[in-house]
DNA sequence: TATTATCCTACTAAATCGATAGGATAAAAG
DNA sequence: CTTTTATCCTATCGATTTAGTAGGATAATA
């Protein structure tokens, strides 16, 4: 199960991506529009500018916009940012990984091979899929 | 990510499953051997013996064992006792479905869709994956 | 009857989640 | 300049979940 931090920064990321033109989108306007605590929404959207997929202006007429091109923003990116790992277990975590204390020797665990099969099959959606698909 | 008692539950069924008879094993021989605590051990054994997949004996000569083939377990059903839905939202899993509160439509929504082929890739490994096939 | 091992309920410390509060900062308008 | 607008940022908080632990009840075997 992802967080509602995930869920909700993939309903603003697609929200930004639907605008025509790149002009930055009020806090207030997307929260309203889909349903978030905008206060909530608020923290969201900063780490997505902290980590690059956002920009952001100050003052009236202000708000946030996309930085890059929806084709350009791949899912696994976002997904890493807002969820953290994509595995389902450290030890098969390709970004975030972690050795498991109880397992002596990873080759010959079988949760791991499994948990492997299954990261493998997530991630090649994720790798495959852009924000502009999700529209 | 899933919980340790999902990853304690499927080390301890594949323990079992490597038993060439299907003679009890005692929780403080699979906790030592797979590094788990006894006590939460015992109290993921224990759902497991409630939800169908495990036996047990008690007293001298008793434990845990498997009441069907190993071939016959289908990872889903384990993931699904232990750890819950296998959908990464509410919305889109099949046997723990919930409304979203923030979603007015289900069908437009972009994060429901994305979920669905997730589920839908991750679904097609446990339900074809078998105790039997983890050792 | 003593021993062994599961059964079962209740409790708990720590972490995470989903926010909320409230002021600081910067940009634009008047 | 001053007011307004909107993001920036830190801190806090209640509820829930996680990963256990404690301790006795129950049942089977020797």
């Amino acid at each position: 199960m992802i967080s509602k931090k995930t869920k909700y920064g993939l309903k603003a990321l697609t929200y930004l991506a639907r605008q025509e033109k790149n002009t930055p989108v009020q806090i207030e306007v997307i929260s309203k529009s889909e349903n978030i605590s905008q206060k909530f929404l608020e923290s969201i959207l900063l780490t997505l500018r902290k980590n690059g997929f956002l920009g952001s202006k100050k003052g009236k007429g202000g708000g946030y916009y996309l930085l890059k091109d929806p084709k350009d923003i791949k899912m696994s990116a976002v997904m890493r940012i807002l969820e953290g790992p994509i595995a389902m277990v450290p030890c098969v975590s390709l970004n975030f990984y972690e050795k498991c204390d109880d397992c002596p020797n990873e080759k010959t665990c079988a949760v791991h091979n499994l948990m492997i099969e299954v990261r493998d099959s997530t991630l090649n959606i994720f790798n495959n899929k852009s924000l502009a698909d999700l529209i």
